[in-house]
DNA sequence: CGTGTAAGGAATTCTGACACG
DNA sequence: CGTGTAAGGAATTCTGACACG
């Protein structure tokens, strides 16, 4: 993953099992397990199948906690997540874009 | 603990189990247990008694590694922490003697 | 739709001990 | 001293399903 720098190295590791998450978030197993079937989390699997989760994942869990308190179902959350990650990529395009104007401006290159 | 900041929240929370301190450091469940038994290392338990580390546990653990490797004892080591412990100490010591110097000069209450 | 629960199996972790050295 | 291992039990996690709504 290119998409964090390293101090966030412990944020985003993958190291936590789904107890400690449900400890962490005051969520049931049950529902954690339901946000990632609906795509809201992602975390990763041991060579036996347990699931493994990074802070990241747990501060995700309770802000869609809050989010379903309020009423909101998990596909208008799915939908808001995937509208945030569209504006990361328009982003990122549009800096690579000027770099490329830039740099062709110079003669450079990349 | 007053001894880190928000910042390091992640560094010093105990959520990975033995399992996954073994993955990250290359170690054995015997020697990480046997490491805390020497008072290197001091994990969290759960309520029915499972071990609980930290990211810095896990540094912590791979300098155990090292060290252990170029030949140093559980004896060596705890001694060497202790010293820095006794650093800290000493240092928090005496910024507190020199805030009491000054506020005693200004008048002042802390 | 979102979540609780009982079911059964497989992997995890724990402690105390024997072993070697 | 530091670490491997087999032993037996208890807690953890997993999946698929029935349930309610």
């Amino acid at each position: 993953m290119a998409t964090h720098s390293q101090k966030d190295a412990y944020l985003y590791k993958k190291v936590i099992t789904i107890g400690t998450v449900c400890e962490l978030t005051g969520l049931s197993e049950r529902q954690i397990r339901y946000y990632e079937k609906r795509k809201l989390i992602f975390p990763e699997r041991t060579e036996r199948g347990n699931r493994k989760y990074s802070f990241a994942d747990v501060e995700a869990l309770m802000d869609i906690a809050n989010k379903m308190e309020d009423g909101m179902q998990t596909s208008e959350l799915r939908k808001e997540m995937q509208r945030k990650e569209d504006k990361r990529y328009d982003t990122k395009l549009r800096e690579r874009m000027i770099r490329g104007q830039l740099n062709a401006y110079f003669n450079k290159r990349d």
